[in-house]
DNA sequence: TTTCTTTGTGCACATTCTTGCATGATATGC
DNA sequence: GCATATCATGCAAGAATGTGCACAAAGAAA
C-alpha cells in the first residue's frame, strides 16, 4: 500500500467522520502505529488535519461543519461496536455478512492484513471490502432491495446454499432473549435463515435500541447466538438473559 | 512492446485506478523495473502523473478519493460518452451492464425517471444504480475480482444464463473491426460472452484509445455490435469499418 | 554488406526512502 | 500519584530509486 494511499484514506475518513484513531488506522492499513503517526505528522504539517491525543481531527475550518453533519452519535457508537466485533475474527475464517449499517461499519473496520473469505449480499459491505487485498470476496447476487441495501430472492438463497461459513455477522432488526432474532421483511428473513443454517456461529452487534425488541419474522433462536457485541450502556439484565443461553458478551 | 504503448497503458491505468505500482507494471509489461521507472520519470516530467515511492498516482488536480469515482482527465470524456450512450435506452427495457469505468459513467448517467431492469456484475455499476427508484436492479453474484471490479466465475455465468436482456452494455478492453471485441482476462471474457449470448443487442461506448486495439480473449464479433458510441474525434475510417458491419454510430 | 549512430533495455552499485522496534518522554484516567 | 496509553526520537534493515555502463536492435551512411 502506497504512502499516498494511506494519506488519501485518512483525508477521506476525516472528511466523512471528522476524526481518525491512530490504532484503528494502523490495523486497517496493516502497518505499525508508528507509521500511522508519521503519516498524521506529515498531514498535520501540511495543515490537512489537527493532531490530538489518540489520533487526529479535521483541521479547524472544516471541523465544525463536518463533525456536526456526519459524526452523529449513532455513527460513533456503531464504529465502537464494529471495532469490538472484529475482535472475534481469526485469520483464515470464512464469513457471511449480511446488510445493515452496523454490518457496514464492521466491514469498514476489518483490518487490511487479515486473510478472510467473505460472502455478502450487501452492496455496502461489498464496497467496503472491495479494496482489502487479503479478503476473498464473494458477492451473493439476486434481486436488489433498495430499502435493505441487500440482495434477496431465490438466486441469493441458492448462492448461500453452496457455501459454508465459520461465522455469520447477522444484522438484526429485533433482538429479544425469548423471541430470538427477528426481521421486518419476509424475503430478508429467509436469506438470514439460510446464512444462519450454513454457519458454525452467529455474531450480532446490536445498539441498545435493538435490544429487547422484536419484528414479525423469526430468523434464529436466541441460543444460536455465539457472540453478542453491545454498547457499554446496555442493560445488564438483558445481557444476562442472552448469556444464560450461551452467548459470549463483548462490551464495546 | 513499444515505449509509447507502455506510456499509454500507464495513462489509462492511472485514469481508471488513480495509481500504479512500479513492480506490478514491470511484470505486466515483461520489462525490468528500471524501464518502468524511466517511463514514470518521463510521464512525470510531462506532468501526466505524480511519482510516489512505490509507483505513481494521478497528478495533483485529481488527487482523488475513492477508487471507483474518479477517472482523472478522461472523466470528462467518459461522461460525454455516457450521456450519449443513455440515449439508446427506452423505458421498460432490460439491460446487462458489465464492468469498467465507462460503464460506471453510463450507469451514473441514467436518468432518475426511466423504468428499467438492470442486471450487472459490477459493484461500481450496482452502487451507481442502487438509489434509482425506478430501476429494478439484479446483482449478478460470484467471485469478486479486485482488478476488474466485477464478479466472475461459475455462479456469475449461471445467473446470467437465467436472464435475457434487450441490450448489453459491453465494457470493451479492445475493439477492432476485424478482430471484434476482446478482453484481457479469460474469466472476464467468459462472462461477457454469456451476456452477449443472452442479449438482443450490444452497445459499446469506447474512448479513442480503445479503437483499433485488441486483447487476447475474443468476446464478440464486430458485426454483433448494434450501437457504437464514440468520441467526436474518433477516426472516420475506423468508424466506417464498424458501420459497414451493421453498427449504428453515435457521436458523443 | 559493413560500419556507425541512435535508441532502448538490463544490470550493478551507491543512495535515498520507508518502516518497525527500542527507548525515554509525555499525556490521560482513576 | 500511579498505572496505562500515546507519542517523539534514534537506529537498523529492507525496499525503492538514481546513475553509470554495457549490450542489443534498428536505422543511416559508407
Amino acid at each position: 500500500m502506497l504512502t499516498e494511499e494511506r494519506h488519501q484514506f485518512i483525508r477521506d475518513r476525516l472528511a466523512a467522520e471528522g476524526k481518525v484513531l491512530a490504532g484503528e488506522l494502523a490495523s486497517r492499513f496493516g502497518v505499525s502505529e508508528d507509521t500511522v503517526r508519521r503519516d498524521l505528522r506529515e498531514l498535520a504539517k501540511a495543515g490537512q488535519l489537527r493532531r490530538v491525543y489518540g489520533g487526529a481531527v479535521a483541521s479547524a475550518p472544516f471541523a465544525a461543519s463536518t463533525i456536526s453533519q456526519r459524526g452523529s452519535h449513532a455513527v460513533e457508537e456503531k464504529m465502537r461496536l464494529a471495532r469490538a466485533a472484529v475482535g472475534v475474527l481469526a485469520a483464515g475464517q470464512t464469513l457471511f455478512i449480511d446488510g445493515g449499517t452496523t454490518n457496514e461499519a464492521i466491514a469498514r473496520a476489518i483490518p487490511r492484513d487479515i486473510e478472510l473469505t467473505v460472502a455478502t449480499n450487501s452492496l455496502g459491505v461489498a464496497s467496503a471490502l472491495a479494496d482489502l487485498p487479503l479478503v476473498e470476496l464473494i458477492m451473493l447476487g439476486g434481486r436488489y432491495i433498495r430499502d435493505l441495501g441487500t440482495c434477496v430472492g431465490g438466486d441469493t438463497l441458492a448462492a448461500v446454499a453452496q457455501l459454508g461459513a465459520d461465522l455469520f455477522f447477522l444484522g438484526s432488526c429485533g433482538l429479544d432473549a425469548s423471541r430470538g432474532v427477528t426481521a421486518f421483511d419476509s424475503a430478508e428473513a429467509e436469506v438470514k435463515r439460510a446464512m444462519a443454517r450454513n454457519s458454525a456461529g452467529i455474531v450480532i452487534a446490536a445498539t441498545n435500541d435493538k435490544l429487547a425488541t422484536a419484528a414479525p419474522y423469526r430468523v434464529a433462536a436466541a441460543d444460536a447466538i455465539r457472540h453478542l457485541v453491545v454498547e457499554r450502556t446496555a442493560p445488564a439484565a438483558i445481557l444476562a438473559d442472552f448469556e444464560r443461553q450461551g452467548a459470549e458478551i463483548h462490551v464495546a
